[in-house]
RNA sequence: GGACCGGUAGCUCAGUUGGAUAGAGCAUCAGCCUUCUAAGCUGAGGGUCAUUGGUUCGAAUCCAAUCCGGUUCACCA
């Protein structure tokens, strides 16, 4: 039981005592105490008022008494403010509480509870690196995963691939026009960027095509479609539908490189899937589920052929959901994706972690399913977010204003090496442990930075911000939950409790106070997981993990400073930063 | 124009189911290094919580209206 849930009970029951009637936690609030007052939790008087017909202050110094005299254990002292009893909780059951949560192998996480969610995120082009907006999509769509399976479900990761379609035949005929044969083994370039690069120049060729046309006397719109680089590339789509050998051969390869690519980067960061969908395989999908809706009168068609959608009594539009040559358009695959996942995995739950630009789509998406009487109709949910702005305004791929997700991963890399290396302490580590410490700085600092704002904010990206770490926040960024945890079990690692040290040590104020804001923080974790959880919002946890870094570091450069370390101190302060100490 | 989202310190952002004098980092200013964490600490200044009205013991938080900003409303994906 927290300690919350622990005050409450106690209130429950001495107000009980007191006034001989019922009394539920809804009754009265349990916050904690401003720190600028006297005490730890504060019980808010005014919404008893009523219904016992007493001032706050009068309430307050009965139910202060009682409490302070039948739990002596937990309460030693209490006083009235302005209707504000706050409650001052002993050290001892301060103690108590961390070595439970010390001992409580488990802490922060939930048993299974026999539910299965996806969570889809990243979702790819296959025609380019991967830039600073996916890494917020990435950061959320794994942070909520994580958080989910903490909270006992059981999670697949997915991600489908856009590797299909005229964006795809770009960057392949500008390959084959412009390349001579580079791959990414001969050039030494990251396969994604080197397939990145021939979309850039199919762009840059285009544009000259074109400008050539119109000076030879075409109109804009003529010239946009006379011109022969594209041209060549709706041949290769057409050729591609039809399985064209040599173009397969091309589109396979290129891929590849860039699956390499995105399997680099991906490691790095951290991010992993369970289940990967391919454009090139789902595409086709939903074009049954067209005709059984036809069948059930959800769609109707127009004279031309196409199939259609009326949303207009739902307050939205017509949606087109086939086109009149029989094609299928966006929507309907991923109607088709939508039964797919359910089908194969029999999921409770399916998480869409897509910008915000598309609310409407996964809305029309959501309402389509609905009307079919798809299962999981209901079960759909869009983790929107927001764009990644720069200070310099939006990010633009044509006006070359992207941030590449590698290279600024590497620079946050770099630059936590830089400031470590300054610093001159890590020189009992080796190779490896520098190298994973680097990572876990730099990385974390990135992470943090982009999961702290609410995820459906559009956000700012300052560069220089970012690589200033945040302030302190930088070392201890790697808080996430399971950190938290493995922090807390160092005892079955190492055989010595780095917590059990702390209360032993224990005789100072400042010691107590570090512990009583840790335990604060540690009661909190799980509501924040659970929050999290509910909201599919990683930024709870985010802003809890920075006010617990917060209180350690605040306390360890406070004492570092002022007092010699014994080594079991510097054991736990390098634990507590973790970093592997090498005692 | 319709729909959805946002507006909190100079900047970037927090702000639990409505609770005490609205917080943090950065930036600014004033202090703190005879080097075991200055990636820091102590302190200060900085706010009409977009505006107005309502709900009540009590509103940044809930409701309504207005203003400003963003996204979206394709036989693109």
């Amino acid at each position: 039981m927290s300690i919350v849930n622990t005050i409450q009970q106690s209130v429950i029951e001495s107000l009980t005592g007191l006034f001989n009637q019922p009394f539920t936690e809804k009754d009265f609030q349990v916050n904690e105490t401003k720190p600028e007052f006297e005490g730890d939790y504060a019980v808010v008087m005014f919404s008893l008022v009523k219904s016992l017909k007493l001032s706050p202050d009068a309430i307050g110094t009965q139910l202060g008494e009682k409490l302070t005299a039948d739990h002596p254990e937990l309460f030693t002292s209490f006083n009235i403010i302005k209707g504000f009893l706050n409650l001052t909780i002993s050290d001892s059951y301060w103690r108590g509480l961390l070595q439970q949560h010390h001992l409580d192998i488990c802490y922060g996480k939930k048993a299974l509870n026999g539910k299965k969610v996806m969570v889809e995120y990243s979702s790819p082009n296959t025609n380019k690196p991967l830039h600073l907006g996916h890494l917020r999509n990435i950061f959320l769509g794994w942070s909520v995963a994580e958080i989910m399976k903490a909270n006992g479900f059981e999670v697949v990761k997915s991600c489908i691939l856009n590797d299909r379609g005229i964006h795809i035949c770009k960057s392949m005929i500008a390959w084959q026009l412009f390349a001579n044969g580079a791959t990414p083994a001969s050039t030494h370039i990251k396969g994604d960027h080197l397939v990145g690069d021939y979309y850039v120049r199919f762009n840059d060729e285009y544009k000259k095509q074109v400008a050539e046309l119109m000076a030879a006397g075409q109109t804009k719109e003529a010239a946009e479609k006379e011109a022969p680089i594209m041209k060549g590339t709706q041949q290769m789509l057409l050729d591609w539908e039809e399985g064209k050998p040599e173009v397969m051969e091309l589109w396979s390869t290129m891929n590849g490189w860039v699956y390499e690519g995105f399997d680099t980067t991906y490691k790095i960061i951290g991010a992993d899937f369970d289940k990967i969908y391919y454009e090139s395989n789902t595409y086709l999908l939903g074009k049954d589920i067209v005709q059984q809706g036809l069948e059930k009168g959800v769609f109707f068609k127009k004279e031309d052929g196409s199939t259609w959608i009326d949303l207009t009594a739902d307050g939205l539009d017509e949606k087109i959901v086939q086109r009149k040559d029989g094609t299928s358009v966006y929507i309907t695959q991923d109607i088709g994706l939508a039964l797919l996942k359910y089908e194969q995995y029999k999921i409770d739950q399916s998480i869409y972690v897509i910008g915000n630009e598309q609310n409407y789509h996964i809305k029309v998406l959501q309402l389509i399913c609905k009307k079919l009487g798809m299962p999981n109709a209901e079960n759909i949910y869009h983790l929107s977010y927001g764009m990644v702005e720069l200070t310099t305004g939006k990010m633009k791929g044509r006006e070359g204003t992207v941030v590449d997700a590698d290279d600024i991963v590497e620079e946050m890399i770099s630059t936590s090496q830089k400031h470590t290396e300054e610093l001159g302490k890590v020189k009992d580590f080796n190779a490896d442990e520098l190298k994973e410490l680097y990572n876990t700085i730099g990385l974390g600092a990135m992470k943090f930075y982009l999961l702290r704002v609410d995820p459906k904010k559009t956000m700012v990206f300052n560069p220089a911000e970012s690589i200033d770490f945040h302030g302190f926040t930088g070392p201890f960024v790697q808080y996430t939950h399971a950190r938290i945890r493995s922090i807390l079990r160092k005892e079955t690692v190492n055989g010595e409790s780095s917590m059990v040290n702390v209360e032993l040590d224990v005789t100072s104020t400042p010691l107590l106070k570090l512990e009583k804001n840790v335990i604060v923080l540690l009661e909190q974790y799980p509501l924040a997981l659970e929050q999290a959880c509910n909201e599919h919002n990683p930024s709870v946890v985010a802003n809890y993990v920075f006010n617990l870094a917060k209180t350690f570091n605040s306390f360890y450069s406070e004492h570092s400073i002022a007092n010699a370390e014994s080594p079991e101190k510097k054991q736990l302060r390098l634990q507590l930063a973790g970093m592997t100490a090498n005692t």
